[in-house]
DNA sequence: TCTATATTTCCATAATGATAGAATCATTAA
DNA sequence: TTAATGATTCTATCATTATGGAAATATAGA
């Protein structure tokens, strides 16, 4: 992954309500939710989140598909995951050639679907 | 890891200046570098690069400490843990109650230090 | 066709973020 | 204390992003 096109998704996530959005679409993965359904879930005016969808999918975190009348949105999993590949490559020291600590820390060998968890710090 | 400090790292990383900062910094980790070396490097004139470092330390991701008349940053890679544990924790689909298949993308079990690396499709 | 619904674009406004020169503060050595 | 250097804050300016009402653009059903 480019340095650009990190720092399209990081800027796309760095937003409450885009956030908010882009976790809403994962709980609805992977058929997604329709635009309308998404504005009422989330309170937000029709305007404003279809500005900030344009902004997810700008930055290849969601995709969108016609059904009827309705606008699907949902999740592009592979974006989120080149990032955090991009992150792990770049969150431990490079000076020692190694990732030792960090790496244990940045990807544990299996971990639970939890909301509110810490990382393990002995993985 | 709480929402707003998510966002508050995520916007803190998503800027060219401040990505390359840190990146810079996780090179010469754990020691870090001084300020005037950060702007050396990058080009950055010194206000500029301060205004970076206080939003970057301000988001927990880079520590600062002096010495002599240097001021030097290094960076914090629990903060940069914590983000990606944020982000694999819902990376994935949750309405089926599983990771399955984002899992073994999001947390492949063991990694090497590389620079340019695509995510294992197969961990 | 006409109507209702879903969504986006247009637009103006407000809020936030980035830039960098100049002034200021802090530390050290002479 | 004075001078030199490293770094931050002050300040003004410019650029980008967010917001949401109103108008425009689809789509589907009557």
């Amino acid at each position: 992954m480019q340095n650009k096109q990190a720092i399209t998704i990081l800027a796309a996530l760095a937003q409450e309500s885009r956030l908010a959005v882009y976790r809403l679409l994962i709980e609805h993965a992977p058929e997604g939710l329709a635009a309308s359904a998404i504005a009422e879930k989330l309170g937000l005016p029709n305007a404003t989140l279809s500005f900030h969808l344009k902004e997810l999918s700008h930055a290849g975190l969601v995709s969108s598909r016609q059904s009827g009348r309705f606008i699907y949105y949902a999740p592009v999993i592979e974006a989120m995951n080149d990032l955090i590949g991009y992150l792990t490559d770049h969150c431990c020291s490079q000076s020692d050639g190694t990732c030792s600590t960090a790496t244990a820390k940045c990807a544990p060998g299996k971990r639970p679907a939890a909301t509110t968890r810490r990382r393990p710090t002995s993985a």
